[in-house]
DNA sequence: TAGAGGAACTTGTACAAACAAGCGAGCACT
DNA sequence: AGTGCTCGCTTGTTTGTACAAGTTCCTCTA
């Protein structure tokens, strides 16, 4: 079931990236969008609450709330799976595993993964045909086998191992800086060694709060930024617009 | 005035820091909260919630909720100030106007900040004494005058233009990937051309959704990491945690 | 013993009502 | 003309209630 909060929400981002709303302007107060929708205050609130944290609109107390961005908020766009973001942004993508073995963990491994063997798998992915991302990611011993029955150029492994095992990542850590690109980066991402890359650290674990993976990926420059809106009052936000058009060869990761 | 669901968020959120509800572990049901606390169980849901977006707590139906991290949220952390980031974080800093001119916009910064003249300001940040961010910045014509007037040592430009005419950064964009050092950036931070910068353009806007700045900032590689936490269910979340004594020279932003 | 079924618990959604607090416009006064 | 004040509007906070929906665990049955 969809909650009616939900569908008010979705209601009001259509008419905003409709221009109904444009920039700068005001959105219709509470008590008129209560009216409108035949809903109580507090459901109309939970709406606007959606939007707020997307960054679409802001909100004080006291003033009518406004208009910041008619930007396509492509919704959810989680920071975990490669594959589901470019798909969201039409993108042709693809990916192949390099290098697999199972190994023990390093200290900080166990300590993040538990302490049993771990499986690291090296994949590179293609954006548009070209090689962009270096993923070394290392899976706790419980997914392993999941891991290693999947096809070496498996498209999504997010939604693949959903199917296999019914595995949800539902929640993740993640750690953004640059880096120097190392002679293996080099090689597979086709560029200079020492070349800037950006590195994107992750750890994610299930909606129970067992840790599923950690993963070191690393984007060549020039072809993959990170997108985030926030706001000073309360609700951060995350997820953000896609548009590539302006800026071949650019393209955006929704947080 | 602070909200009462504030304050029960500042405690759940010590005890969670201080290790009453280790990571992992339940956290009590909203009843019990509500009893505890002699408040209604909206109030409480309000408390869990602020925690939930800050990544801390996980939440899904049915289910109780459960710890997810115990790092130090540091709270707020916008993405806007160095200064108070770095305040926040327990570091020494400093920074240094190096250039500033006024100037025609480009098409793009007038698409942004409005038709009128703009004024560059190019500075230079250290942390812990050294130089780490080589910031680009440009203010709209409103604000020109009141930046102008500043020291060009000033500390926390935010601050600085908060004390001088009331101005409040509250809304902003930001946009993170990897760039080579340019010649500029190189002999400003001390690297050779070409190796990896972390680059942040922002663009902010005031509480109204009046542009104030765009901005690209670039840090070193290694001195500054950014930092997110995501959840899959709604709340997106940003800000997190900072412990820098484990890996000496690397910091983190909170996002 | 394994699996189905159900009861108790817990979080999610929705409505209603009241007061607090901040904003903005218009008014009166100087 | 400019200043300060008040009043209405709008968002923020809190309480209470009811039901929906998902989880967990125990029990009963095949």
């Amino acid at each position: 079931m969809v909650a009616r909060y939900e569908l008010i929400a979705d209601e009001l981002r259509e008419e905003i990236l409709a221009g109904a709303h444009p920039v700068g302007s005001q959105l219709p107060s509470e008590a008129e969008l209560a009216k409108r929708h035949g809903a109580a205050r507090g459901t109309v609130r939970q709406a606007v609450a959606v939007l707020v944290a997307e960054g679409l609109v802001g909100s004080r107390q006291g003033a009518r709330r406004i208009v910041l961005g008619a930007a396509r908020s492509q919704s959810f766009a989680e920071l975990h799976s490669f594959a589901q973001w470019a798909r969201a942004g039409g993108h042709r993508f693809g990916g192949q595993v390099i290098e697999q073995r199972r190994r023990r963990p390093s200290a900080a491994e166990s300590a993040r993964l538990g302490d049993g063997e771990v499986l690291e798998v090296l994949r590179l992915r293609t954006l548009e045909g070209e090689p962009v991302l270096v993923e070394r990611t290392v899976y706790a011993e419980w997914v392993a086998p999941a891991v290693e029955r999947l096809p070496a150029d498996c498209e999504s492994v997010t939604e693949a191992l959903y199917d296999a095992i019914g595995l949800v990542f539902a929640y993740g850590e993640h750690l953004i800086d640059a880096v120097a690109a190392g002679v293996q980066d080099a090689r597979l991402l086709g560029v200079r060694r020492g070349s800037p890359l950006l590195r994107q650290r992750r750890t994610t674990t299930t909606h129970e709060g067992r840790p599923v993976e950690t993963s070191d990926d690393r984007y060549r420059a020039g072809s993959v930024a990170f997108s985030i809106r926030n706001s000073i009052g309360a609700n951060p936000l995350v997820r953000q617009a896609i548009d590539l058009r302006s800026r071949p060869g650019e393209h955006m990761f929704d947080l």
